[in-house]
DNA sequence: TGCTTCTCTTCGGGAAATGA
DNA sequence: TCATTTCCCGAAGAGAAGCA
C-alpha cells in the first residue's frame, strides 16, 4: 500500500486546531504518535480519514507547513466581551459555508437584475442609534407591542426571522455546523456574525444560545447591516458592559431600541416596578433576555445600577445551572427553515428547478442531498423533476 | 499484520405536538 | 404556561469480512 510523504508539524497542527487530544484520536488512528513523531507515514486512505477527523481541507496536509489562516471576517459576536484567539474549524467551516450561500444568491440577484437594498448601509456611526433601531422597526413592520402578542420567546424569535426574510436578507439560526449533529457550535465563542452585502446580506445566530439571547443577537446583527461597510471591521460583544467599541455600542443600542423601545418601556414600567421580578416580567413582555431588558431599564433611569447588578449577578449563576438541562426531540425539516433559511432554501430549488443551477451545487448550498433535498423541496412546495 | 470497505447502530440537533 | 415527547436526518463510530 502506498504511503504518503507528510509534514509530523501538519499532522500536529491539524489535531491542536480541531482541539482534539491524541488520547481522543489514538482509537481510529492507532499509529498517529508514530506518525506525529516523523517514523511513520499514514496511507492515503488514512490520511484522508484523519483529514476528516479534524475537519481539515485534504490539501491543506500537503502543505510544506502548518497555514495561517486570517479571520474571514472581522465581525462576530462573542460571549462576555472575549476576543477571539484561535477560531475553531466549527466556526471556520460555518461562515465558509454562509459567504458561499451569499455568493451564490448576489449572482442569482444580479442576474435577475434586482436592485440593491436600499436599507445596507444606510446609517453612520454618527447618526442617533435609537432612531436607527427605530427605522429598523419600522422597515420590518413591526408595530407597538408585537412582542406582547406572541406567546412564547420562539414564537417570537420565527415571527422576527420572517420579517428580516421579508426584507431580502438571508437569516440563518443554527447550533451546530450544517446538520452535522457532532458539532455544535460553542456559544462561548460566538453568538452571531453578519455578512454585509447590498444584495444579499446575511445573518446568522448561533441558536445554542438562550432563545432571549437570540433575540437581541438578531437585532443586533441587523444593525450591522444598517451600518454596513462602516459596521464592519470590528470583534464582537454581547452588549452589557460596553467597551467593544463604537461600531459593537452603537450596534447594541439600535438592538436595544429596536426590542425594548423606550417609550413602550416607559409606559409598561409603572405596571411592572412592584413585581417580585420585574426585570423578567419586562423580559416576557418584550421577549429579550432578563439581562437586556433590565440593562435598558437602568439606561433609562427607571432602576438603579445596584438592583440591577444584584439582578444580573444571581441571574448568570442561575443559567449556569440550567445550562446543562437540555430537551431533545423535533422535526429535521422543520429545522431546515432556520438551518439553511426558507427563503434562501426556495430559491436554491428554483434554480435548480429551472436547471440555472445543477442538483450538485444545491446539493452543497443547502447541505441536503438525495431524497432528502426533494422531500424538503416537496415540502415548501416546489416539484422537483 | 495492517489496512480497506461495507453495513449497521448510535448520537444529537430542534420545531411542533402533546400532556400536565 | 411550562415541561416532555415525537420525528427525521446526517455524521460518526463499531464491528465484520476480505484484501495486500
Amino acid at each position: 500500500m502506498t504511503r504518503v510523504a507528510v509534514s509530523s508539524d501538519l499532522l500536529r497542527w491539524a489535531r491542536e486546531r480541531a482541539g482534539l487530544p491524541i488520547e481522543d484520536l489514538i482509537g481510529r488512528f492507532p499509529k498517529l504518535a508514530a506518525w506525529e513523531r516523523g517514523e511513520l507515514s499514514p496511507t492515503f486512505n488514512q490520511l484522508e480519514s484523519f483529514a476528516k477527523a479534524t475537519h481539515v481541507p485534504f490539501g491543506y496536509l500537503f502543505l510544506p507547513e502548518p497555514p495561517d489562516l486570517p479571520m474571514p471576517i472581522p465581525d462576530f459576536r462573542t460571549l462576555g466581551n472575549r476576543q477571539p484567539g484561535a477560531v475553531s474549524p466549527d466556526l471556520l467551516d460555518t461562515i465558509y459555508a454562509m459567504q458561499r450561500r451569499q455568493a451564490w444568491l448576489r449572482e442569482e440577484r444580479l442576474d435577475g437584475d434586482a436592485e440593491p437594498l436600499a436599507f445596507v448601509g444606510s446609517a453612520r456611526l454618527s447618526d442617533d442609534p435609537g432612531a436607527v433601531g427605530r427605522e429598523m422597526r419600522r422597515l420590518l413592520g413591526l408595530g407597538d407591542g408585537w412582542t406582547t402578542r406572541v406567546r412564547t420567546w420562539q414564537e417570537a424569535v420565527s415571527a422576527l426571522r420572517a420579517a428580516i426574510e421579508e426584507q431580502g436578507i438571508i437569516a440563518v439560526i443554527n447550533g451546530i455546523v450544517g446538520n452535522d449533529t457532532h458539532r455544535r457550535l460553542n456559544v462561548e465563542e460566538f453568538r452571531g456574525f453578519a455578512l454585509t452585502d447590498d444584495l444579499a446580506p446575511l445573518v446568522f445566530v448561533n441558536s445554542a444560545d438562550a432563545k432571549s439571547a437570540q433575540m437581541f443577537t438578531l437585532a443586533h446583527e441587523l444593525a450591522h447591516l444598517w451600518l454596513g461597510a462602516e459596521g464592519a471591521g470590528l470583534s464582537g460583544f454581547p452588549g452589557i458592559f460596553p467597551d467593544g467599541g463604537r461600531v459593537e455600542t452603537f450596534c447594541d443600542r439600535a438592538a436595544a431600541e429596536f426590542l425594548v423601545p423606550a417609550a413602550e418601556l416607559r409606559a409598561l414600567w409603572p405596571q411592572v416596578k412592584r413585581d417580585a421580578s420585574p426585570f423578567e416580567s419586562l423580559a416576557s413582555a418584550f421577549k429579550v433576555s432578563p439581562i437586556v431588558s433590565g440593562r435598558r431599564a437602568m439606561d433609562l433611569g427607571l432602576t438603579d445600577r445596584a438592583a440591577f447588578f444584584d439582578f444580573y449577578d444571581a441571574y448568570v449563576q442561575r443559567e449556569k445551572r440550567q445550562k446543562t438541562q437540555g430537551v431533545g426531540g423535533g422535526s429535521f425539516y422543520n429545522n431546515q427553515n432556520l438551518r439553511v433559511g426558507r427563503l434562501f432554501a426556495l430559491q436554491v430549488m428554483r434554480a435548480a428547478k429551472e436547471g440555472r443551477i445543477g442538483f450538485k451545487d444545491a446539493y452543497d448550498l443547502t447541505g441536503l442531498h438525495g431524497g432528502t433535498f426533494q422531500e424538503y423541496a416537496s415540502r415548501l412546495g416546489v416539484d422537483l423533476p
